[in-house]
DNA sequence: GGAGCGATGTCCT
DNA sequence: GGACATCGCTCCG
């Protein structure tokens, strides 16, 4: 399990530090593991692009919590992100998960997304809408819960799988129109799981 | 393979 | 009323 001290940094550093590590979505009938590959920090009240920066509403009230709770929402309508709070509590600054790689509970993530069995591996939880339906995260019921919390059913844990320096990439964030050029997108050099985009050498 | 576009909930002005 | 941290389908090459 991931300590809530690993939450407590600027989310640039909890950015870096969540990949490689799993998440862990348990469901009544299976449970569900995914590793980080792809995140991506948002800086809170100071940054244009994040939803925080509105001030504290009762939308963004997760995001000034206590850091290591999910903050899910709903875009465009139809998908839902999953972002992880950090900062100490009182500072609304958070991390959205972007790509994992699916490492067990493939048939459930394929049929959660509906496609037909033996669809390729790589597709299943590549980006944060993606991901959101493979592991059949929702905002009703995973807004605020407790990602450090050993009776969640999502759960961030760290099961020593280790990321080089040179494993790093950089880039600026995508699909948001402000502040899109700051290099605040991290992800792991060359996994298949990645989007393709210009990605630096950290 | 890449660009264009529609679907559609929730929040804020 | 408009914007939005997206996706998958279409059409075109």
């Amino acid at each position: 399990m991931l300590p809530r001290s690993a939450y407590i940094d600027s989310p640039d550093v909890v950015a870096r530090r969540l990949l490689g590590k799993l998440l862990v979505r348990s469901t009544e009938s299976a449970t569900l593991i995914a590793r980080i590959v792809e995140t991506e920090a948002y800086l809170g009240t100071d940054d244009p692009a994040a939803h925080a920066f509105a001030g504290r509403t009762a939308r963004t009230e997760v995001l000034f919590g206590a850091p290591g709770h999910a903050y899910v929402y709903t875009i465009y309508g139809i998908y839902a992100c999953l972002n992880v709070s950090c900062e100490p509590e009182g500072h609304a600054g958070c991390v959205l998960i972007r790509a994992l790689e699916p490492i067990a509970g493939l048939p459930e993530m394929t049929a959660n997304r509906g496609l037909a069995a033996g669809a390729r591996p790589a597709a299943l939880t590549a980006g944060p809408g993606r991901l959101c339906r493979a592991l059949d995260i929702t905002r009703a019921e995973f807004n605020g819960i407790d990602l450090t919390d050993a009776s969640s059913t999502l759960q961030a844990r760290d099961d020593g799988f280790a990321v080089r320096d040179r494993d790093l990439a950089i880039t600026g964030r995508i699909g948001v129109n402000k502040a899109s050029e700051r290099p605040l997108r991290f992800a792991l050099m060359g996994h298949p799981c990645v989007s393709k985009g210009k990605f630096h050498k950290l």
